[in-house]
RNA sequence: CGGGAUGUAGCUCAGCACGGUUUAGAGUACUCGUCUGGGGGGCGAGGGGUCGCGAGUUCAAAUCUCGCCAUCCCGACCA
């Protein structure tokens, strides 16, 4: 076969581009550090997409939309946030166009210069709370539940697909609450929320934890984050949920009165998860063949493939692909019979193994006089002969089995590179050799963090929700330390 | 914004040190024909180029010089 991606022992940055264009995910638009998402890798987001807004709607929040634009005065009403965002903004100065001198390009008309600039959203909290400050008055108007699907737009120095791009796809939440409780309440159940979402869809295994100060959001009290491990050793965010306490309800002013007639500012939260998810999918299980995707959301989780001789045999095996697609697709799987007589069956089946489809049919001549199909398996590339009978049953077991199988491969992964460590030397030692996640002690300061990060390039990923108090000593400082937190070269 | 590199067919690139047998090439992709078909198949034919842009040197420039533009990689920044 053919070698058209790079092996991941080589390169595994270079196999991770290839992976992505290759199996047809997505491209580089002509603007830079901006991607183009193709049908695949987008009907890829919808499935995520779904699933996540079931699960959102489920908890009752609902859909709304706010603007892209946002006036650049916005920004600079809570502090911490705009430092934050300053340096990767885009500015929108100008409104309209013309010819330039010579008639032939076109040129910014000066005369139509905004009175006052307006950002492309990196994150709508502002926007928002400038809103939410007409919609809530009372105890009454809260819980305030709301989701939107949006692109922001962070100008990046250095991007890469789906990992980091100029501008991306997410969903941000931003509830308002009247107690802090409730608030915390919130921002936890979300990050359990993501959490699922990315162990039992994606089947990938995630450390619930807090970010500490130097990696928490511009404007929270507390981050909440899910972390993953990637096949290179190195973590990648996969979401996070912010406690923003009453610092936007402060800056926007926003006040409800409570059931004592007592006015007090509301309590926020915001969460939200991107199209990074995609990244976090193809580097948590994909092979030097290519992609490998979770059945919860393949877009086509069963793909056959006929293998013929001529018209009259190609009828024959359709008429049985069809009955099989039609018994699988009554069953809820979806399916995709590729009768293309323009490919070849070898070209096919190295085209759905680079897509990840994670159960391909092939049906020749031989299975039809023998009543069988020949069944394989992408994450394990392995091959089996079945009975046509109970095939539906059988594909559906075979579906749940590769959805478990994944999530553990990924889970052993993880569990094998993540280790505990109790000196500054075996932490870079074990960073340097196979890297992933090591539980070590910090003594919980900035400087110490700053400090190991400056040095080694591990950041703390979070501090670990179900982290147990252990008496131990700063792996830098030596200082006291009650928990160990996760401690990563990340993405 | 610092450091490095690269712009030649849709894509990946050779050719450039030493200017002229190269009518600008290869692989791949594409089109047609044909044999095929249980893992990206074989054979034959065909189409496709302002050699990044602009100026200069020269009898002659993809090749030498200068300027410009763009992109990529490594850092600082980050979901």
């Amino acid at each position: 076969m053919a070698k058209v991606l790079t092996k991941r022992s080589e390169n595994y940055a270079q196999w991770y581009n290839d992976l992505v264009i290759k199996a047809d995910l997505a491209e580089n638009s002509v603007v830079r550090g901006c991607m183009i998402i193709k049908p695949y890798g987008y009907s890829i987001w919808e499935k995520i997409q779904s699933e996540l807004d079931r699960m959102f709607k489920a908890t009752g929040h609902s859909n709304a939309y706010f603007p892209l634009f946002i006036p650049k005065s916005f920004f600079s009403k809570e502090a911490e946030h705009v430092e934050g965002f300053a340096k990767e903004c885009a500015v929108v100065t100008h409104y309209r166009l013309k010819k330039d001198a010579d008639g032939k390009g076109l040129i910014v008309d000066e005369n139509a210069k905004l009175e006052e600039e307006l950002i492309i959203r990196p994150t709508s909290e502002t926007i928002i709370w400038s809103t939410y400050k007409k919609w809530i008055q009372s105890y009454r108007d809260l819980p305030l539940l709301i989701n939107q699907w949006a692109n922001v737009v962070r100008w990046e120095m250095r991007t890469r697909l789906f990992l980091r791009t100029s501008e991306f796809l997410w969903q941000e939440g931003h509830t308002a609450h009247a107690t802090k409780e409730e608030a915390i309440e919130e921002t936890e159940k979300i990050v359990n929320l993501y959490a699922d979402f990315v162990e039992n869809y994606m089947g990938v295994p995630v450390i619930k934890g807090l970010k500490s100060e130097n990696e928490k959001f511009a404007g929270a009290i507390n981050t909440y984050a899910i972390e993953t491990l990637m096949q290179d050793g190195k973590a990648l965010q996969a979401g996070t949920s912010h406690f923003l306490g009453q610092n936007f309800a402060r800056a926007f002013d926003v006040k409800f009165t409570d059931k004592n007639g007592k006015q007090d500012l509301v309590w926020a939260t915001s969460w939200g998860v991107s199209s990074r998810l995609i990244g976090a999918l193809i580097m948590a299980h994909s092979d030097d063949n290519g992609l490998i995707l979770p059945p919860n959301l393949a877009p086509i989780q069963v793909v056959i493939v006929p293998i013929y001789k001529g018209n009259s045999e190609l009828d024959k095996i359709s008429n049985t692909a069809e009955k099989i697609r039609k018994t699988l697709t009554e069953k809820g799987i979806s399916v995709k019979y590729d009768n293309r007589d323009t490919q070849k069956p070898g070209w096919k089946f190295a085209e759905y193994e680079l897509k990840g489809v994670p159960v391909r049919i092939a049906i020749g001549p031989r299975d039809i006089a023998n009543g069988t199909v020949e069944i394989a398996r992408r994450d394990t590339l392995t091959k089996e002969v079945i009975k046509q009978e109970n095939i539906a049953e059988h594909i559906a077991d075979l579906l749940v089995d590769i959805q478990t199988s994944i999530f553990n491969r990924a889970r052993s992964f993880r569990d094998k590179n993540t280790c505990k460590v109790d000196t500054y030397e075996d932490f870079k030692k074990i960073l340097n050799e196979k890297g992933g996640f090591l539980l070590a002690h910090w003594d919980g300061t900035s400087e110490t963090e700053q400090k190991i990060s400056k040095e080694t390039k591990a950041t703390i990923r979070c501090i670990p929700l179900d982290g147990k108090i252990e008496k131990g000593k700063c792996i830098y400082t030596g200082k006291p330390s009650n928990q160990r937190v996760v401690f990563a070269k990340a993405y």
